[in-house]
DNA sequence: ACCTGAACACCGTTCAAGT
DNA sequence: ACCTGAACACCGTTCAAGT
């Protein structure tokens, strides 16, 4: 939660020790290092996305509008304290993070990936060959935008930035209301 | 630099010091804190992006292949020890950091998107309403593209995103070869 | 099994003092 | 005008010691 909130440099061992009323000492009894808790938290956060999103699908009942719905978990995370999701925010401080949390960042993108080729393809929207490199673009638009609201602290640009994209004809027009 | 490869809080009061050979005390005799140095840092980032679009503009003529030629900026800043630009990179570490600093980084990205409306505009991509939308959204796409092949620390995932980009239509397909 | 105090080398920052 | 040493409160981490 920190992590999210700040990242992981800003993920503070004797604050979060406070929090749950210990030492910060006490910490590397349940975890080895900064890095492996880093780790364990970026983790949890791609497994409840993972899960998202098989909700998201179950509840559009089809691809396309899985895709319609599926900038809803970054904005979400927006809403929540404007924050980043996970893979974008640590991205950024990359180069310095720990392998242990890399690997797990690396996997959020998998997950979103993957499901993304997984509805564009099944909605007819890209061929076999062409639905890793849609699902990427897609991927990557979205976060960017999610960086930039955040920086603009500015939910509603998020919302324009995806409307640019689907005017744009990176994501799918979906209609999800009846009125137009 | 040390900002532009580690962010704000891997800039280094000491280890500047140390590379420019005074103590870590000195530096507050040129700048009155951290907050004031990474602002600094921030502004000479823009200053020189907005040059290298000045440039590109003159060297590509006309709007449409100036547009064709954007992504090299963030391509650049790949090449450059895989770093990223500083308007994406430090937005992700945006709630902490000082008022000075967000200034500059916010700076960064209206310096991009007005060029690129200007472009969108004369190019006749975008009509004069549309073009700031669509300029956000190329902007905020190619910042996540670079985030995110920073962290797979692969060029080569850029260049695909950006080529995603342009078959989904965001981008518009310039050719850049006589032999295609 | 779980926690602690004390110490370590780091960090940004201040300030009186040096040239 | 520019730099410094020493101190401050922070940080992640270690480790011997406590229950």
């Amino acid at each position: 939660m920190n992590a999210q909130a700040h990242g992981y440099t800003g993920l503070n061992i004797r604050g979060l020790a406070g929090e749950v009323g210990i030492k910060a000492a006490s910490i590397y009894y349940h975890f080895p290092s900064k890095a492996e808790l880093g780790a364990a938290v970026a983790r949890r956060y791609w497994e409840e996305t993972a899960r998202d999103l098989e909700m998201i699908r179950e509840a559009a009942g089809d691809a396309l509008s899985s895709l319609g719905r599926y900038p809803e978990i970054f904005r979400r995370s927006l809403e929540a304290g404007n924050r980043l999701c996970m893979g974008s925010f640590m991205s950024a401080e990359y180069d310095d993070l720990p392998e242990a949390v890399k690997v797990e960042v690396q996997t959020f993108s998998d997950v979103n990936i993957d499901w993304l080729a997984k509805q564009l393809l099944e909605a007819n929207i890209t061929a076999t060959q062409d639905s890793k490199l849609r699902a990427g673009a897609i991927f990557s638009a979205i976060a960017g935008a999610q960086l930039m609201a955040r920086s603009r602290n500015d939910i509603k640009l998020f919302d324009e930035l995806i409307e640019g994209y689907k005017l744009a004809g990176l994501l799918p027009s979906t209609q999800n209301s009846m009125s137009e």
